[in-house]
DNA sequence: CCCGTGACAGCACTCGGTGTCGAAAGTATC
DNA sequence: GATACTTTCGACACCGAGTGCTGTCACGGG
């Protein structure tokens, strides 16, 4: 048997790596911290640092690389029976469990990645290959439609806005709350104008009031989807 | 009177930098370029690089500062009678614009943001500030509204992604074709879904066939649009 | 017991970026 | 036209991130 630790002995310098670096990054800040004063404070050599983080920023950011092939797989899994636009609304929930799961760790990195701009561009290229999965993934599903790759850009960029949205409400608040039912409500946002296929939940149909448009094939929809919004008192 | 040129000695420096860092950019590549190297063929001390651009990469985008000013100007010249959405479209229209200014040059480097990680990553942080710009934009126009934050964002990134399809398609081509023809295209998805005010252009109405929508009050937005697309012959 | 393999520390080096100082060139004032 | 002030540039020194290399130690199999 021996120690039941044999398994997590490798991680185990990486972690403590981890934990030295937010230590000194939360006292003295992000750029006031050398890579010498992490790797002293951790006791290890400074070529160690970098055998598991490619640089200083990857610290900050330790598992989203995992949470991205979950993304990748999860899309993989997919069927052609499922609403494209739904499953990349569930591919982004995958995300915000991920941060949901340490909200300490998570609001504390917000505020570097606030406060620091290599940080915060660090972020953006990570946020970037999630939108290029999601891109990717609607890309090959709407690959026969007209206006395909265009419409996947755009969704995708929509969700990812969403979910940041609901994500940085929630780390404002300083991880208070239920940041799944936020970004549940961000990302009907998109389904609502976006989704193309069966719908998923349909409340039960209480008789109401009838709305008649009339109009000419010309027009173009965002017309009709205006006259249609004020008759019904959107505001 | 003296030489004309008095008033763009200043910039001449900058200038030469700049092509001295493409031409060697082109020919070894961007990473296997020093700013050693750049100043040496600029024939000009090393410090002064840094004084005309705070990076290294700030020599590949040296217009876009300029650029994100005229947005910003362009936005704050809005009126409170201008649909938000087409204001954000035309705003995107400027970034089109200055690409459309130097095709060879604007093709010569977006091969490089594809090839540098770097590069590419440093692009996303431009992009982020123009994002962010539509978005406070667009926010202060919907203070009022429900969801108006969340709206702001999403249609700013999708205002964004739309632009950008169109852009590194026309850039793909090689500088071929009409550049604002496409960016129009592509916004034109974006206006037709979000735009909620006055049509700026309404083409000679001629008579055509009539779509009568009937629904009830309760039934979601987008499933009208979808039957009226469908019905419409949308694929 | 020996040898191969892999993880680690230490060292040296490159390169991007900054602070500082001194020289030179331009400009205003007398 | 000479002097004092200001701006601009070049040169040097320095810091920190990131990489390549070497030696060493531990482990595991022959």
């Amino acid at each position: 048997m021996g120690t039941a630790s044999t398994n997590s002995t490798k991680p185990a310098m990486r972690d403590s790596l981890i934990a030295a670096a937010f230590q000194l990054f939360l006292e003295r800040g992000y750029e006031q911290t050398t890579v010498d004063d992490i790797v002293t404070l951790a006791g290890v050599g400074r070529r160690s640092f970098f055998r598991y983080f490619p640089s200083k920023e990857d610290v900050v950011f330790p598992d989203h690389e995992q949470c991205l092939a979950d993304m990748t797989r999860f899309l993989a899994a997919s069927a052609d029976s499922d609403d494209p636009v739904v499953r990349v609304c569930d591919a982004a929930r995958l995300v915000m469990r991920m941060y949901a799961e340490n909200p300490t760790f998570s609001v504390q990195r917000y505020r570097l990645t606030r406060e620091v701009t290599g940080l915060r561009t660090y972020e953006l290229s990570v946020v970037w290959r999630y939108e290029k999965t999601l891109g990717d993934y609607l890309r090959t599903r709407w690959a026969d439609r007209r206006d395909g790759t265009l419409r996947a850009n755009v969704v995708a960029a929509a969700v990812v806005a969403a979910h940041n949205h609901a994500l940085r409400h929630w780390l404002r608040s300083g991880g208070e709350g239920d940041p799944l039912a936020e970004v549940d409500g961000a990302l009907e946002f998109v389904r609502a104008t976006w989704a193309t296929g069966q719908v998923a939940d349909a409340p039960a149909e209480e008789a109401e009031d009838v709305v008649v448009v009339i109009t000419k094939r010309s027009t173009p929809m965002w017309r009709v989807v205006r006259e249609v919004e004020s008759s019904l008192g959107e505001g």
